[in-house]
DNA sequence: TATTGTTATACTCTATAACTATA
DNA sequence: TATAGTTATAGAGTATAACAATA
């Protein structure tokens, strides 16, 4: 039984015989672990975990009330991050101070020389991936694959934020 | 809470205040978290471990003459792999048995049973792939996004295999 | 002696549960 | 009493190191 017979997809014959493609994880996973080798040491060089490399860029993007909502808008448990916040307090790159109408909460913002840091350490960042990666694609090619990646990547959150409430939601009344 | 007025993602304002655009790494890290949660149901219902999925997947692509050679393509470490070989096996869903030519080594093949349940596995994987996720790009963007991610999840493994040939290489002479 | 596979041990990472303070 | 944050503990996952068989 011929099965499967090739499909001349892009140029080349392809790796494997059966689907006409590979499992998106398949491929989303080793790009992955690439991408984070990368980036390891130039967070170490600058001091930063990469739990801490999130807080930073997410502090930037969302000034944020309550570390349990920072916790999970970076999909970390909320005893996970004490740590860090910790450490970057202590090195004056964030601030954290009660909230004065409740003082429960803590108010959580990017100091100047923090704003600093996630500036150089993401610019260095994104250079070396436009360097050892997109650089690869066809330019055409590189702009549609950012855009399609953004998508798909915002559809994930979505469903991860949906799920992540049910899982969080108590049987309240209607 | 106001907190998320809905962004115009395909060509609107950008999320983030400073760079063009997201880290890759930021992007990637939830697709591939809400890929493998869509996973996770089906390889239970049908007994697998991702490990496990991963075994049949690339035994299915090149058949492969030793375990730490199995390990190092699917980046597991050796020990790791060997108690799912053992499931496999006892499931007969692979075949495992000592090289004639060198009886250190393991013969690793899949059985046909092995490969059915793998088909069924993986085509309803990337069914849901599809609807949830690849349905919702343009058709002319989803060839061209699948073509690019293809084209650096190749390029990252290139690199990843380097390094870890790296690593294993001992100083010799010469 | 070197290599393949295996087992046993230790370590890292992560989540769960218990505690303090504010409300 | 309920919630935000914190601390302490336990669990899962992973890698490291020692071992047996074969070369």
């Amino acid at each position: 039984m011929v099965e499967n017979a090739v499909q001349g997809d892009a140029e080349g014959t392809p790796p494997e015989g059966r689907a006409p493609r590979p499992d998106l994880a398949e491929m989303v996973m080793p790009l992955l672990r690439t991408l984070m080798a990368a980036e390891q040491p130039v967070l170490d060089a600058h001091g930063l975990t990469m739990w801490a490399y999130a807080v930073l860029l997410h502090l930037d993007e969302t000034p944020i009330r309550t570390q349990a909502a920072l916790a999970e808008a970076i999909r970390a448990d909320k005893t996970r991050i004490i740590a860090v916040l910790d450490d970057l307090e202590n090195r004056g790159l964030i601030r954290r101070r009660p909230d004065p109408k409740d003082r429960r909460a803590r108010l959580l913002s990017l100091t100047t020389e923090g704003l600093r840091l996630r500036d150089s350490v993401q610019s260095a960042i994104q250079q070396g991936e436009e360097q050892r990666l997109l650089s690869q694609l066809p330019d055409e090619d590189r702009e549609t694959f950012l855009r399609s990646l953004r998508t798909l990547s915002a559809l994930a959150e979505q469903e991860a934020s949906g799920t992540a409430r049910d899982t969080a939601r108590r049987p309240g009344r209607a």
